[in-house]
DNA sequence: AAATCGCCCAACCGCAGGACA
DNA sequence: ATGTCCTGCGGTTGGGCGATT
């Protein structure tokens, strides 16, 4: 059932300040004050705006309320789709499985909402967020889990508090396979964007930030990510695999003309994100706490122990070629940081 | 019954950054 | 190179509404 709410709320002339006056005008007003509702959306004006994107599409929000004659601003458009009237959305209580999901999904991604909700379907980050700050949060401060850190409140880590012990033990063996892991999630990376959808990937415009699938783009990784406190490493690998394009001289001349699969762009893109957080999390551990083992942060091992097995486990689909990869050998930092040799390897 | 409180969540705000002319 | 457009994002707001006093 749509809730409609029936006050607006006081008009605030704050949000036109993309109207700088006081910079005469350096640009348009990105929509126009006067006549513009804003507050709760009536259900005509939801059929409007159903059958307007029915017939024409998504996209094209600063004419699409003249268009669809709606006296909205195309934000408000494009917010109201996005977060209530999509046909994709699934409404209703969040299952345990989902919440669950979202605290794992935000112990790596922080409050990345459109990150978490990528990997929760027919769900918005709107509302993600919303059921975090009202529901999850609470929770985990009662259960004396920092919302923050995913850590104890009272210091200790949030798993296993009961077997601290067992759980150092764990932490320095998880400590000494974080570097060799990095490298391992650069030689995966390589085995999952095989040569056939790299060749995808430049034809549709050359770059990674061409891509324009629905879901994450390329663009999107690159700007969640940044926010770490070490943005130069957080792309390395996209970086990276530039690099090894232009190595192997791999261009959009090469290739087919095959239509790309959108769904596999979104695995693999899904993936570039958070292989790229999780190095960046790695690579800024290590670097800023200047440990000489390379260890990572007990926590940090912690949080990320399922994540690194779920990685692990993309890593082993092909045993062939991960046989040539010596376990035994934990790379130092500074030439995992600098070389990536895994990936040199797959694309040398 | 009326007033008050506090929670919920849809909608808004402001900013960032890519695309494009 | 520059300015503007357009879109997406995270943070915030405030009205509705049920619970409590």
């Amino acid at each position: 059932m749509i809730h409609h709410k029936t006050t607006t709320r006081s008009l605030s002339f704050s949000s036109f300040n993309c109207y700088n006056q006081e910079s005469r005008m350096v640009r348009t007003p990105c929509c126009r004050a006067e006549g513009l509702k804003k507050g709760a959306w009536t259900q005509e004006e939801d059929h409007k705006l159903i059958t307007y994107i029915q017939r024409h599409g998504e996209g094209g929000w600063r004419t699409l309320p003249d268009k669809a004659g709606l006296k909205r601003c195309g934000k408000s458009c494009r917010l109201r789709w996005a977060n209530y009237l999509r046909p994709d959305i699934k409404r209703g209580e969040f299952s345990q499985e989902e919440e669950d999901s979202i605290i794992k999904l935000h112990a790596i991604h922080g409050n990345k909402w459109s990150a978490i909700a990528r990997r929760l379907p027919g769900r918005t980050d709107n509302e993600i967020k919303n059921h975090w700050n009202t529901h999850i949060k609470k929770r985990l401060v009662k259960k004396g889990i920092d919302p923050l850190t995913h850590k104890s409140l009272n210091g200790k880590s949030s798993d296993h508090q009961d077997d601290d012990d067992q759980k150092s033990n764990k932490n320095n063996a998880l400590g000494s396979l974080s570097a060799r892991f990095l490298n391992r999630v650069a030689t995966g990376f390589g085995k999952r964007i095989s040569h056939s959808v790299l060749s995808d990937i430049i034809r549709s415009g050359g770059t990674f930030t061409s891509h324009t699938t629905p879901t994450t783009s390329a663009s999107e990784c690159e700007k969640s990510s940044s926010s770490s406190s070490t943005p130069n490493s957080s792309n390395l690998l996209i970086d990276q695999v530039s690099m090894v394009l232009d190595a192997t001289s791999l261009s959009s001349s090469t290739f087919s003309s095959d239509t790309p699969d959108p769904l596999m762009y979104d695995h693999i893109f899904d993936d570039l994100e958070d292989m790229t957080a999780f190095s960046s999390r790695f690579l800024n551990d290590v670097v800023s706490h200047d440990d000489e083992d390379f260890f990572m942060l007990d926590e940090s091992c912690l949080e990320n122990t399922s994540y690194m097995r779920e990685l692990t486990m993309i890593l082993q689909e092909d045993k062939v070629e991960t046989a040539g990869f010596d376990d035994s050998y934990v790379t130092p930092i500074s030439e995992v940081d600098v070389s990536f040799k895994g990936i040199d390897n797959y694309f040398g």
